[in-house]
DNA sequence: GCTTTACCCGACAAAAATAGTCGGACTAAT
DNA sequence: ATTAGTCCGACTATTTTTGTCGGGTAAAGC
């Protein structure tokens, strides 16, 4: 499991169109104007996502791409993965070509990493995001009614300690 | 937050360290020896490691590398932030360059999602990880012998459904 | 039917990040 | 003195990311 900019694309695309879902199918251009994705690089995050089934399409004028089932059902790590397809195998494939139980060990440890991360991201549904951030929305803005008011509470949920932009 | 090879070359040479770690410090060749990481790689690595205080460093003959403080204390998130110092602020910094709130809503998502997987991580010590695996690595072993013996019961823990080498 | 709007697809190209090289410092133990 | 190691910056190759282009196909509306 990788964590790039490309996944957060996808990520960020897939939120788009769950906090715009409709009987209307969404298209890539009207993601791509609010989220500021050029179209050609939508549209192969898209061709990926949907053969992982993750989205579903409607071809033609009002066409556009719709959450394949619900936001509920639909977990960030499926959506990385979907976008991740390069899946190559270097080093050694299981045991393959592991020279000494020395030279594995830490390799086994990262792995074993990787399987909590993905665990974790496994775990956090596109509904969940959405929900969370509402109730956190929603805490933020009682709160700067009742004590000096921020004019933009939900940045005060995160420092700016951590780049904004990077995952 | 990113999450690439380079930060799981930098996971498995802390975690090399931790493994080594004796009153004798160890040299990056060695570690580029047993993890088949280039030296001059390692170089610039710990160059960074050791800017962020997580490793200490001794120069000369029988000189090399040790962890700064005990393996408990070093968290993954620490070990990844330090090597990713492309500290990009690209988009909007904190509520800058924003435009609708309808841009920044899925922005401010990611931000939280990328919180999540940060907060994680940051809980996540070298140690631990070791002492799990080493569980693990008893469990399996005594599994072994009881029941039909694998030669290599590390591999069991992690299916063949995940890509080995990615994170 | 024609046109328009969208998805679809592959090949290509620019830009950035990763991964590694090289040459030369400095430091301390032997 | 030699040698084994860290340090450091510049340079290069490779890969990945990001984006462009040109052309398809499907369906809606006129």
């Amino acid at each position: 499991m990788r964590l790039t900019t490309k996944g957060r694309y996808a990520v960020t695309a897939m939120l788009d169109l769950a906090l715009h879902s409709s009987d209307q199918p969404v298209s890539l251009a009207d993601i791509s104007g609010r989220q500021d994705i050029s179209l050609s690089y939508l549209e192969q995050l898209f061709s990926k996502l949907r053969r992982n089934s993750l989205v579903s399409s409607v071809r033609g004028p009002g066409g556009g791409y719709r959450l394949s089932r619900g936001g509920h059902d639909i977990f960030v790590a499926q959506i990385i993965d979907a976008v991740n397809d390069t899946v190559d195998a270097t080093g050694c494939g299981g045991a393959a070509d592991c020279q000494q139980g020395e030279v594995c060990l830490t390799h086994y440890l990262w792995c074993d990493l990787s399987d909590q991360i993905h665990g974790f991201l496994s775990e956090i549904s596109l509904s969940s995001l959405l929900e969370k951030r509402e109730v956190q929305t929603i805490a933020a803005r009682q709160d700067a009614r009742s004590h000096k008011s921020h004019s933009l509470p939900v940045t005060e949920i995160r420092g700016d300690t951590l780049p904004v932009t990077e995952i």
